[in-house]
DNA sequence: TCATGCTGTCAAAGATGTTCAACAAGGGCC
DNA sequence: GGCCCTTGTTGAACATCTTTGACAGCATGA
């Protein structure tokens, strides 16, 4: 029912980490027992002792739920195998494109002079980053605008209110990074950048 | 001494969803005072109940997890500034090293003729991709091994043994993103790729 | 062989999380 | 006003998680 093995995964990196159960307890401030309890799956730990337990090794709770599924995935993408989403004057080629079992989208976006996330702010749950690779783009995050040229980067909290514009006039190429991914559902097609 | 607000961020997700708490109880199989404890912190719920009421909306554990900190973070970075790990032949310029409460690290790779990141193929937690922006890469992944030219992509469990290796005669550039981030912790030097 | 120190497991007692059922506050409507 | 429906909160009972303290297994070394 759960879906994800708590207590496997907590043995996994305890192990990995040279640990045994009553270090790891000494270190989190929790007992041994529980640390034994909950690798065999026999209790659902709470939040707070979770959070307690992979402190002290350290792991952040959103590492240890990362990786919530498993399967054989592509791995190689040819250019001609992106997927393309445009709107007709921007173009968004993702990287595996509808696949929700990832932790991350990867786009090559390509933006046009004149190309524009619109004028009503983009905000949306996640973080976003990305490096300008040809041309240059204005960003604007939150109330600060900046000019990026090639070669210049950016990474902020998706949440804050975000705009993308090429005001030049040569194409702008930029490789960014989602996550969570922003397109991974294979329903709706909304533009959250 | 959580240092996350379990309460708050169930609460702003099932807001953001237009639900009632009685509403969210129901569809998650618990009860509708079960959410309004959580949501006053006045309990850390156990992973199972959280993972009911999550499903329930849904929102993956990982991203209710995702944000776990919060502060003012540099949010453009002009080339100058990205922070360059180099091994002699290759190099790596980070989009924001050294900073633990992102939930993905983006680098912009250069690899000259003849780099390679080690016959000891790498293997580490998370995921990675990237795009490949001029010149050529030979990527193997556990053992596939393939050829990447500009426009290329990849994408793979990094727990998959993997090397990255130039064997073209022009450097090849890659802009890519791990999470989670493999170079954020300001201690090791872990060739982690 | 016996002692020492480590490992992981487990039963019972104690602490914490969850449910049930009741309550007050607010809005809409007659 | 009175009625009805919704909202979120709370006390007491119940279920679950955590600790305490013990145990067996397996090394190392006297």
């Amino acid at each position: 029912m759960s879906g994800f093995d708590v207590g496997n995964r907590l043995k996994q990196l305890r192990l990995s980490r040279e640990l045994s159960q009553r270090e790891l307890a000494k270190r989190a401030g929790v007992t041994n027992s529980t640390i034994s309890l909950i690798e065999q799956n026999s209790v659902s730990p709470s939040v707070s002792s979770l959070k307690k337990i992979l402190d002290a090794m350290p792991v952040s709770i959103s590492e240890f739920f990362a990786g919530e599924s498993e399967s054989q995935e592509q791995v190689f993408y040819p250019s001609s195998e992106l997927t393309e989403i445009g709107d007709g004057t921007l173009s968004w080629k993702l990287v595996g494109a509808r696949r929700p079992n990832r932790s991350m989208s990867i786009i090559h976006e390509h933006y046009p002079p004149g190309a524009d996330t619109g004028e009503e702010m983009l905000e949306h749950e996640g973080e976003e980053g990305g490096v300008v690779i040809a041309g240059a783009i204005e960003l604007q995050v939150a109330d600060e605008v900046r000019q990026l040229q090639a070669g210049d980067a950016y990474y902020f909290d998706s949440r804050l209110p975000h705009r993308f514009r090429n005001t030049g006039d040569s194409e702008c190429v930029i490789v960014s990074a989602n996550t969570p991914p922003s397109f991974s559902d294979g329903g709706d097609e909304q533009h959250h950048v």
